[in-house]
DNA sequence: CCTACCGATCGGTAGG
DNA sequence: CCTACCGATCGGTAGG
């Protein structure tokens, strides 16, 4: 019994996280939602509250997966270019095994209630503050050359969060070499000491 | 008199933009919009025949921005260090000069009325290629060296695309140097034989 | 999980 | 550019 409920509240959640990614937030309907998961549209509230509800939980439990991707990451590597690779790895390995949710945690936060709103955007700044410590340890080791750390900052987010735009789980690079390619790209960017023993320079 | 009625228009558009960029299309609605422009749901229909064609005006707009601005750019330079640079160039000041316009481009055009979501897939497809050829002819010079053309051109556009998310017309960086250093962050990924000596590397 | 239904709001039109 | 209004659809509830 509870397990039915159990899946069936995860089947909505994933359902939504597809129509939330394909059609955005606003123009995806809580009819469209119940047709795409085959019930009524009033079964869903035996389910769920809200579709605000939703939107809440896909967010935060991705900011989660970023959360603990993160520490995980960082308890492994110690000098500056192995901690900040395998923060972009995990980052990057997060975005593609939760490509819709992904998707809806970048483009689709904005609609989030005004409380969660908050909160969401606090936790996203502290993350990318650990993002901006790690460049920062890599200057002050000397190994890391940034005129601009905010700048750099921005290119690393950039290069990051536009996986789940061309990601294929079926392509040729699996989400770690995707990351690796990354962090090579954002240090030699970055003019790390080693970049051209990369193998990305060839 | 057709002074006015542009005035109004161009007004209706300016606000329909910011409108669209703040809220996302879907969530905009007309009365929103009207509110906004200060006049009555129903006389904006006077100026514009739908809330889709706003949409499109404005997406396609930016479509030419973008063509012309790579167009210009590409009558200057000559070796190809030069002329990635300067389109990186462009394509930025494009954005940073229709910060609203840009973030509508980039977010809400899967809203588009299917005809003119295949029309503006196929000329941002094109767009993009002309930058991928603009990678390929460093690489036929041997000035740049790229071990996966694709994931290269994906990283470009990721830095050059966000730069509306952070801009910010009153900071330190104008939009011509932004462009320029993510010219330098690019060069230096693609392993430019001079990135040693831009001066993003100080 | 369904039937039946609510008040609010949607994009847009008629007619001036 | 406005008043008046349309049918469709919205998120969600009552009650079983």
């Amino acid at each position: 019994m509870a397990q039915t409920i159990l899946t069936r509240k995860a089947q909505i959640k994933a359902t939504a996280q597809n129509l939330f990614k394909e059609k955005g937030y606003s123009a995806t309907s809580m009819r469209d939602l119940a047709k795409a998961v085959g019930i009524e549209p009033a079964s869903l509230y035996s389910h769920i509250s809200s579709k605000e509800e939703i939107l809440s939980s896909i967010c935060f439990r991705i900011a989660g997966e970023f959360n603990d991707a993160l520490s995980s990451a960082l308890t492994i590597g110690s000098n500056p270019i192995d901690a900040l690779t395998n923060a972009i790895i995990a980052h990057t390995e997060v975005i593609c095994r939760n490509l819709d949710a992904a998707a809806v945690f970048f483009n689709e936060w904005k609609h989030l209630p005004v409380h969660d709103l908050e909160v969401f955007k606090h936790k996203r700044h502290q993350y990318e503050e650990k993002f901006k410590q790690l460049l920062q340890e890599g200057m002050y080791a000397d190994v890391f050359h940034i005129s601009d750390i905010n700048f750099t900052l921005r290119m690393l987010f950039a290069s990051m969060n536009a996986t789940y735009e061309w990601y294929k789980p079926n392509g040729k690079l699996t989400p770690k070499e995707i990351g690796l390619q990354i962090a090579h790209y954002a240090l030699a960017g970055v003019n790390a000491i080693n970049n051209k023993e990369t193998s990305f320079t060839k």
